[in-house]
DNA sequence: CCTTTATGTTGATTAAATATCACCAAGAGA
DNA sequence: TCTCTTGGTGATATTTAATCAACATAAAGG
């Protein structure tokens, strides 16, 4: 079967990115709104165009093939671009407000710049952005969606995952006299060290070869946003996420140093705590922080 | 009317995007191999549904309106998207060779880093970069695809159009002790600049305000990839593609200056000299690089 | 061990979406 | 003006997709 533009099966691979959701065709019918039989017919018929098992038909259980997993992520990724192409030409969802509330670490680090893009892209929708505490339990009336570190608590309604922080060594170009670009992560223990709160340097040194071992400590911060004001101002090395130091390794403030990455336990999440309707403006952001920071494209993304 | 991922009207948008693409029902109906009243009530629907013209109908000739653009360029890379999700588990495409080539400088610059990525997505597919010079006429019958800059010559065929450089200023931490993050264009003219065939500096330091004026040139090489050699071994400063450095910026061995990054005027193209098919591995590929160059997504992309 | 309640699959039928054909009105170009 | 091309549209035909109902199979409960 030849694979052009025109001989997408898109209905077909609409159900199947739904049906790979729930690995159930009973739900991913519900979901879909109509019966489990239609979606039974679409899977098949995907699984014969493209001459590939999508699900493994365990007895009366799928689960995902290989293939079928990788698909399902292209679709799903796929229909989130068309439903934030289809938002953003919709009248209702453009000209309104939006009120976004984010603990202030967060909205310092990266959901400002991530709020200044959105803007440059839907000027007409009009942003406010409120402060929260991370641990907080119940939101304001007024704020619509709010950003959290780590499963919300209590009443709240994930509406998306975000990312999942990547962690890795930066300290400001002013502390290496040398340019210092492939620093070995033994050496780096001869300069002083940030901290912050989540105390992850002993698990980052673990996954670069660096057994257990006691790190001193140089700096104490609270949070991740004063760890990095402090990298900048030559501090010390901290261990920052990627994209929460982007900006400032575009513009040479801080310089990334050798070794891995290493993930974070948490994720962070758009959450709401709104009954049932969000609104199209706030599905708009939605779609588009799950892309900018979510995806990128899989691997990782150019610069 | 709302929208959510089931009430997504699939084909009307696919059959706008050609539409869109060709501005002209006929040529996309042909395309698509329908009639074009089939077409022209497609992209009604569409228009209906999201309740918004997305073309302007002056007289009988179609205008797309500026959510149209919109839109058309939302759902073409959603459905590139799909093309290659489609490709990369169709078992055809998997499995044997591809012959690629390109100018040396290209592939030392980006393009093997782009390769070297693809591969680790697609490990089957077996990859081998031919060098080929950068106005070569003809390629070598096993070349299935190359890469060039600028429009491609002669018996070439354009399989896609990959990215436009955009350049700014970059050099080694080495060359900048006081760590130098948002330096002033005007003071980057103290410092030693390099030059290559492509004469740029003149174009970027009129972008960013500094008039007509004679740049001395400190440093003459023959290409941007022994420009980049350059800046990263110190010897001054270097107009570099976003791209290009990416990885230098990454791990510090370079530093982006400030002021504007300028458009290059001429683009990347991905071509072929086959006669009319092309494999499902070189599709595969095309839409890869597709994605990783040219989209990440509209706006910068998170580092 | 048998029963119950899930699961997904499939043939026949019905319903809905989509394409076609033929024709129209309107603008472009000679 | 005459002609050619554009896109739009009503009626019709075709294709596609959903439903219903029955079925096979597997897991869970008694």
């Amino acid at each position: 079967m030849e694979i052009s533009r025109r001989s997408l099966p898109l209905n077909a691979m609409r159900a199947f990115e739904v049906a790979a959701r729930h690995c159930h065709l009973r739900r991913a019918a519900a979901e879909l709104g109509v019966t489990h039989g239609a979606v039974s017919r679409q899977v098949r018929q995907l699984e014969e165009q493209l001459g590939i098992d999508l699900f493994d038909r365990g007895g009366n259980r799928l689960t995902l093939t290989q293939e079928g997993k990788r698909l399902a992520q292209a679709v799903g990724d796929a229909l989130d671009q068309l439903t934030e192409g289809a938002l953003s030409v919709d009248p209702a969802s453009l000209s309104g407000e939006l009120v976004v509330a984010a603990p202030p670490s967060i909205s310092a680090c990266w959901l400002l710049a991530m709020i200044g893009d959105f803007n440059r892209s839907y000027p007409e929708i009009e942003i406010r952005l409120d402060n929260i505490q991370p641990m907080q339990r119940e939101l304001p009336n007024e704020i619509e969606v709010a950003v959290c570190f780590g499963e919300p608590i209590a009443p709240k309604k994930v509406i998306r995952e975000l990312f999942r922080e990547k962690y890795g060594p930066v300290a400001s170009p002013a502390l290496l006299p040398g340019g210092g670009g492939g620093l070995e992560p033994s050496s780096l223990l001869q300069l002083p060290l940030i901290h912050d709160r989540h105390g992850r340097w002993t698990r980052w040194l673990a996954n670069n070869g660096l057994g257990p071992r006691e790190v001193s400590a140089n700096l104490y911060v609270q949070d991740s946003y004063l760890g990095i004001c402090a990298a900048r101002d030559g501090c010390g090395v901290f261990l920052a996420d990627r994209i929460e130091v982007s900006s400032d390794l575009r513009n040479g403030n801080l310089i990334a140093l050798g070794g891995q990455t290493v993930e974070a336990q948490h994720s962070h999440y758009l959450v709401t705590e709104q009954p049932e309707v969000i609104s199209a403006r706030a599905q708009l952001f939605a779609e588009y922080l799950g892309r900018e920071l979510g995806g990128g494209g899989g691997s990782d993304s150019v610069l």
